[in-house]
DNA sequence: CGGTGTTGCGAAAACGTTATCGAAAACGTT
DNA sequence: AACGTTTTCGATAACGTTTTCGCAACACCG
């Protein structure tokens, strides 16, 4: 059960202004948002008065009336890096449209998606991007487009990227170096782009006549500490891989350290390729050689579309970005000799 | 003048509960509140209603008759690291305690965070977090703390970090490795957190009767470029510098990096002391040595000081967190001869 | 059975805003 | 001066919610 808070001091409305102004409520509102049928002089007495009381409008009170507003919500799981630079892109475009953004973070709760977006939808905001692996099984009440969605059918409008190509296009490299032993360390089943992304690397192994040893690929939810796991599953290996593909950069470089702990060196004895091109992918030691995802266009291109339906009625579509593979130092060749544990 | 998009389609409302389980609106609106007044067997009714409907509140009508709500803001400049990790600490608490949150972005528009405020205060959210450096004149509409904030009299709660004795003890820890002629990269004038950590090392180097040579004294606003700039400036110095203290690690990074294109290692032939401990000070080569702020917990505090104000009516504070040196390997010995650019 | 509580429910009034619509005033034209 | 037209303005009804308050119905007690 929500808890409410104590109310609050009164604020200065629509009525103080009328009455500092010496009009009607209705005359105030008409100046506020500019309507016809104002005289200039009494236009600009009331504009005088809200200067001086400092009169901002009531996003509650004109959204229930007008069932409309110019803000947009975007829902997101968390405030990670990933959701960050979603929110940077995104925020952008809002801005330059003039639309206002709010973030929303969900607690753990099931289905808190949903709710949020019943809650605000219509009175506050007038659309939202989701940037959750939830499924959406109503139809919401206002427009959405969905980011980095959930695995399986989708009937919402979404923007994600090109995570097969991308992959495929990161294994060619690793073999097109000689490489024939390579493990991939997957992400979270639920979503989308984790499919895609082992998708890739499997067509690639095949499409290069090498055998695709199941072994090699494990699942690893984005979470370092699996990574690490794994990489150390794999490298205790009979026949250890030369090579590794991972997920994401935050499991890129977790299976990094461990395998400098272990003595290894990267690339040298083994080649470490990421997904996302994060910050830290540049600045890592060495540099991470990683398929390079553009957030901070993916989160303006569902930004653009999400105003387009809100404003212009316009149909969502579903926008799939071009990823792009970016060479650092984390490639070499494949070792020559079997591999030494320190 | 804000947009407004258009219309759109009716969404499921108290009446359309109250119609379905055949009871008036008023007995619903008192079943969704756990008011007392309902007898079980309606109450019954009505919840199975609600839950075939979806039925989920409005939050706009609701925040507008009560005065009151659950939600708190956060008001950020921009998405960057640095609020992301504020947003988290704040989140969890806000979780733990019943409240949800909702950021936001303030366009690029002067006096952003006051008209938000005001728009939103009171109908849709019950106080409010700000992270940025502007000075709010009138009382706000709605409990406000403040983090990181301006530099200057300040009638607001706030958190901030002791950034004076966290630059005091990275000054000393610089000194007592025998370095004599340490440059200070400052940050942004307008905040507070700046004036502290230059205050700092002023006292540091007084303290230890060193001399307070202001050519040594550059300010960056947090910005790598002007660090760049500043970095070669003192490299250029006929005495210059064996150590850099930085305003953030950002800075301190760029100006690491602009030392390394000039030949010079770090830290053989140049010192470097970054502040915040983002994440990136861990990954970068090597490894940079700083004074951590507790960003995670300062907004975990900002956020229970907030709900206590929100909640009992409780008094804001003013609290400062403590910092943190962390050594890691970017402080060396200052080299023994005159520096030699390649 | 008349009183006196107690309980369950709904009608209606707010909250701050905007759209409609009619009244009043100003103006232009004969 | 009489009339039509345009302009300016305000009273009022919504929007979806919560709260107050009154009205029934029922139970209990003498």
């Amino acid at each position: 059960m929500p808890f409410m808070a104590k109310p609050l001091p009164p604020r200065v409305k629509l009525a103080d202004v009328a009455e500092r102004a010496g009009v009607s409520v209705a005359t105030v509102s008409k100046v506020v948002n500019d309507r016809y049928g104002v005289s200039e002089d009494t236009a600009a007495r009331v504009k005088e008065a809200i200067d001086e009381l400092g009169y901002a409008g009531n996003l509650g009170a004109s959204g229930l009336r007008m069932q409309a507003t110019n803000v947009l919500g975007v829902l997101v799981s968390s405030f990670e890096p990933f959701s960050a630079e979603l929110l940077k892109g995104a925020a952008r475009v809002a801005e330059g449209e003039g639309f206002e953004i709010i973030a929303h973070s969900g607690g753990a709760s099931f289905g808190w998606e949903r709710r949020s977006l019943a809650r605000l939808g219509g009175t506050i905001i007038a659309g939202a991007l989701i940037v959750t692996a939830t499924v959406l099984d109503a139809d919401p009440a206002v427009p959405v487009v969905a980011v980095d969605p959930h695995y399986g059918p989708n009937r919402l409008p979404t923007v994600d990227s090109d995570g097969f190509t991308g992959m495929v296009g990161a294994t060619r490299y690793l073999i097109d170096r000689g490489h024939t032993r390579i493990a991939f360390l997957g992400g979270r089943a639920e979503l989308d782009s984790s499919h895609l992304r082992e998708a890739g690397y499997r067509e690639a192994i095949q499409e290069a006549g090498l055998e695709l040893d199941t072994t090699l690929i494990r699942e690893t939810r984005y979470d370092p500490a699996l990574a690490r796991e794994a990489t150390r599953e794999l490298l205790m290996l009979e026949e250890p891989p030369t090579a590794l593909l991972c997920g994401n950069d935050q499991t890129a470089i977790a299976a990094a350290d461990l395998a400098r702990e272990l003595g290894l060196e990267v690339p040298a004895d083994l080649s470490i390729i990421g997904f996302d091109d994060i910050p830290d992918a540049a600045l890592y030691e060495p540099a991470l050689t990683t398929v390079r995802q553009p957030l901070q266009a993916m989160g303006a291109e569902a930004m653009s579309m999400l105003i387009a339906m809100v404003r212009d009625d316009a149909e969502g579509r579903h926008v799939r970005m071009p990823t792009e593979l970016v060479e650092r130092d984390s490639v070499g060749p494949p070792r020559p000799g079997p591999l030494r544990l320190g």
